[in-house]
DNA sequence: GAAAAAGTGGAAGTCACTCTCAAAAGATAG
DNA sequence: CTATCTTTTGAGAGTGACTTCCACTTTTTC
């Protein structure tokens, strides 16, 4: 029992993915996959329902017709059944993706609002319900400003890359954080306008203002 | 009763205050700020010793000769201890005595580094210490986080009137974020670089990058 | 099919934080 | 300066997130 915490889960800023396919597994990781999607669809339910603080572990333990203790197994707190998610490798390969010769700033942009695409393709519904929450619960609001910093260390050597910088670049450092803090801005703003609108447009707009050169 | 909560604590991303001035205040109000420094001293003095999750309120308590719950009256959170000041209004000030010929972005610089070299001279060794804390700490780093979105919303009515945008305009809310997410990368990166050189130097280079446009 | 590995539930404990209430201390009126 | 009113405090009893530990069951492996 080296790895007493098989399934803990990166933190970032977006929606989960659904549910990967289960293919070609061994039935107890098949059920490993269903026992977290049961935490997590239980845990949406009753939050909508009765409120995020209203919502104690308990109460989600026993919708998802598990203990507490697995409820803590699979999510290591209650704030990363909503906020844990694995986009930011997606990212950070879609900015790989780009053609080399786009600068750096383009590429993220471009990237990130495919990323945003696909998000919003796949999963629509959760990510505004979940955006939502995110604007209304200070913990969350909190916590996912964290992830938003993993995410900067994440990009950091992706983007030190395209632009020949070092990865502790001071420079490099403060545009990839005015990008992290400007789409934040944009996503609350989205959020704020009801959030049905195209929301990779948004971002799209909001990344195009840094381009412009922060003029007002 | 109508205040029942007498001394809630804005939040921020910025140090405290040192006590202010105990003038002409009844003994009330003398002993109240008094004890609030007895329990921010103590919060840091054992926080350095021991670390934070390993430091109890409890322990605050005690050191600081009140009882728990009277800590809990004047910090809503362990957190706030450490995380509360009153600087946003400090800034906003510190605009609004910018020449009205600035263009904002400027003006919020010169602001900025204004303030941050008050600061500097008044609390050198607590801004580094909570700096650092605040980078070693998620829990602290997320919260601080959320002080800069709280500072957002302080910082974005005045720089609506210098930019003649309304307040809820896209575009000045995106420059805002992104300010502050290069405000807050340029911070971390102070630290890590040891956290002695000037401060305000640092968060006046921060804020060039973004004037000059992002290049990468 | 038995041993090994992995996953689960249950119980007991810690700690942040809340609520309530009565006692203490400071302000104020006469 | 004393009686009264108001504010502040401490004590105690919760609640709920999270941890730790252990015995028990289920899957995997050989």
């Amino acid at each position: 029992m080296q790895d007493n915490d098989p399934m803990a889960a990166p933190r970032s800023s977006l929606p989960a993915v659904p549910a990967p396919l289960e293919a070609g597994l061994g039935l107890r990781e098949r059920k490993k996959i269903r026992t977290r999607e049961a935490i997590r669809q239980a845990t949406y339910r009753l939050v909508q329902e009765q409120g995020y603080d209203a919502t104690t572990v308990e109460q989600i333990a026993e919708a998802a017709e598990v203990s507490p203790s697995t409820v803590f197994r699979y999510f290591p707190t209650k704030e990363d059944i909503i906020l844990s998610d694995e986009y930011d490798p997606l990212l950070a390969d879609a900015i790989r993706a780009r053609p080399a010769d786009e600068p750096p700033l383009v590429a993220l942009r471009r990237a990130m609002t495919d990323v945003m695409r696909l998000l919003w393709e796949q999963v629509t519904e959760e990510v505004g319900v979940r955006l939502r929450l995110i604007r209304a619960v200070p913990q969350l609001r909190a916590r996912m400003l964290e992830g938003m910093d993993t995410s900067t260390e994440t990009l950091l050597p992706v983007l030190a890359e395209r632009s020949g910088r070092p990865v502790d670049d001071f420079e490099l450092r403060v545009v990839v954080g005015a990008v992290m803090g400007a789409l934040m801005q944009a996503l609350f703003d989205w959020v704020d306008r009801g959030g049905t609108d195209d929301l990779s447009e948004t971002v799209d707009r909001a990344l195009e203002v840094l381009e412009r050169g922060l003029e007002l």
